[in-house]
RNA sequence: GGCGCCGUAGCCAAGUGGCUAAGGCAGCGGAUUGCAAAUCCGCCACGCGUGGGUUCGACUCCCACCGGCGCCUCCA
């Protein structure tokens, strides 16, 4: 397995540790709006990266940090005139639905910053004991200049750095100087230290709490590529200083989500929009509206559901840009769909149900032995083909086209067999599909997709919609025998022009509602 | 200005120093069907932004240029 680090810019040998275990961490978002679709770029490819190495065998813990004490997190309590943990709270619940939405269910801890403000404080007293830190006027920055290593993961000197400015900036011994602690303003949330009362700078938090949670030295570090600079770099300075040795093996940034237009969704650029809409200066149209993606994630899952929006991100490699658009939303759902009818058409033959399938648990528990049968060699060729793919890099994209060339062999095999009609059929082909159709299973949880049917929940009026349905079927039918296609075919084009499509197969006429 | 990333068919998108450059969507032809839908079979990049260079050989490595994007202040 090798596995691409931004801090070697290669990809390396996937060696953790502790054999056998792997630690991940994952920069979780700071909740102080409501979660837009950028954010789910990371939880959904690590929660793929996860189901992969547990599958692969390892033993995976993953964490995915919350940030709620911060600058933003203050600015929009006051704005709202509400406690800053109200604000998280609801933002942080909004977070968490999305999360459940999109399938991801794999994340072992989701600790917060201000459940961690001892051992924060804690870690900023050992760099001002090593030398690494100073107080400065209630604040504490991390010092720069004694961290030789400072910018190697980024790429750029500390000497070069502009700093954030603002009236923190008197107080620095230089400006690319961050602050581990910030001192409270009058009516700010905060905490009693040793350097007067305050809260957490951005950085720290993950230091302390990765430390705490997965040791001074992890695996796997990720989050998006816009954190690169300064947040991982700080954090690694920070670590590294204090522990004396590497913090992270391999640093997994992921690419950013972008507007059709220009621009990262939800980022600067957005931001700069909405300042300039607000400040009533003209935009271009083809700014990014909160409606495009920048914001209400909740909105779009109900109009895309969560497992398009998931399969949408694992189509393509994670480390690239994402251009969002429904319209390519919606083409990752066609997609899907083929698969949603052969699970439909695998019940009809066998009367089993793809999503009840017994899980395979591991790669090893997964081999097949083809034993000569012309379609497990497919299968197992496919299988192999996707496994490659997911040991270099994670390479989903790569990994979703063996899917669907696995795909197109069960169905051949369906059309050369005849096992739509199951009572015609030998048990040997069917076993053969029902291995074959393990497989499928297998591979496509490790994407974590294929969890739950598709559809609407059932309610009464579901129910009605399908007796009326079958009762037009079954007119159409009367006609067909009575070769009066002219009423058939009204029937027929009647509902797909309001979204039921029929299908006639050899046993009678099915149906379903496409999307 | 500094540090980076990207540019593969109409669209989305994997990938490799040298076999026929994955897969999806759309499209076209065929099998099937009363017609459709579904499924299957076939077609769909003599070329991988442009121009040079290295090499026996590059789309893949190097340089330049053009175009798009990110970071350098908070951002997944």
């Amino acid at each position: 397995m090798r596995v691409y680090s931004t801090l070697s810019k290669t990809k390396e040998p996937f060696v953790t540790v502790v054999p056998g275990q792997v630690g991940i961490y994952l920069c979780g978002p700071t909740v102080y709006k409501e979660a837009h679709i950028g954010h789910m770029v990371g939880p959904v490819i690590f929660d793929a990266i996860k189901r992969y190495l547990t599958h692969c065998g390892y033993k995976v813990k993953w964490v995915v940090n919350i940030t709620d004490v911060d600058d933003k997190l203050i600015n929009e309590a006051n704005r709202r005139g509400v406690a800053m943990s109200q604000v998280a709270e609801e933002n942080t619940a909004d977070y968490l639905a999305n999360l459940r939405s999109l399938g991801v269910d794999q994340i072992d801890a989701m600790p917060k910053a201000t459940e961690h403000i001892e051992e924060i404080k804690s870690f900023v007293s050992d760099l001002i004991d090593k030398g690494f830190a100073y107080a400065s006027g209630g604040d504490v920055f991390f010092d720069v200049a004694k961290d030789s290593q400072y910018g190697k993961l980024s790429n750029r000197s500390a000497d070069e750095q502009q700093g954030e400015g603002g009236e923190a900036a008197s107080k620095k011994r230089s400006p690319g100087d961050f602050a581990l602690w910030k001192s409270a303003k009058p009516g700010e949330p905060s905490w009693d230290s040793p350097w007067g009362p305050g809260r957490p700078g951005w950085h720290i938090e993950c230091s302390a709490m990765s430390r705490r949670l997965l040791g001074e030295t992890f695996d796997i570090h990720g989050g998006g590529l816009d954190l690169v600079f300064p947040h991982h770099e700080n954090e690694m300075a920070q670590s590294e200083c204090c522990h004396g040795k590497p913090m992270v093996r391999y640093w997994l940034h992921n690419g950013l989500m972008r507007a059709a237009s220009a621009g990262k969704v939800g980022g600067r650029s957005d931001r700069e929009q909405t300042d300039k809409e607000q400040a009533g200066e003209a935009t271009v149209d083809t700014k990014i509206s909160r409606s495009k993606g920048a914001g209400g994630l909740a909105d779009l899952i109900r109009r895309q559901t969560g497992e398009r929006l998931r399969f949408f991100l694992l189509r393509t490699h994670y480390r690239t840009t994402i251009v969002f658009s429904e319209e390519g939303i919606q083409e990752a759902g066609v997609a899907l769909d083929t698969f949603h009818r052969f699970f439909a058409r695998w019940k009809r033959a066998t009367g089993k149900d793809f999503y009840q399938l017994p899980r395979i648990a591991s790669r090893s528990e997964g081999e097949i032995d083809p034993q000569g049968d012309p379609l497990l060699t497919e299968v197992a060729e496919r299988r192999r083909g996707y496994l490659a793919k997911m040991d270099d890099d994670f390479n989903t994209g790569g990994a979703v086209s063996e899917l669907f060339e696995l795909l197109r062999v069960l169905n051949r095999y369906m059309d050369q067999h005849g096992l739509d009609q199951p009572a015609a059929a030998s048990a040997e082909p069917l076993r053969s599909l029902e291995r074959g159709v393990a497989a499928l299973r297998e591979l496509t949880a490790l994407l974590g997709l294929f969890f739950q049917a598709p559809g609407l929940p059932d309610t009464e009026d579901q129910a009605l919609v399908g007796k009326l349905v079958e009762l037009l079927i079954e007119l159409r039918t009367e006609s067909r025998k009575k070769k009066d296609f002219a009423t058939a075919d009204r029937v027929r084009q009647g509902l797909a022009s309001i979204g039921i499509q029929l299908e006639d197969r050899k046993d009678g006429t099915g149906w379903r509602i496409e999307r």
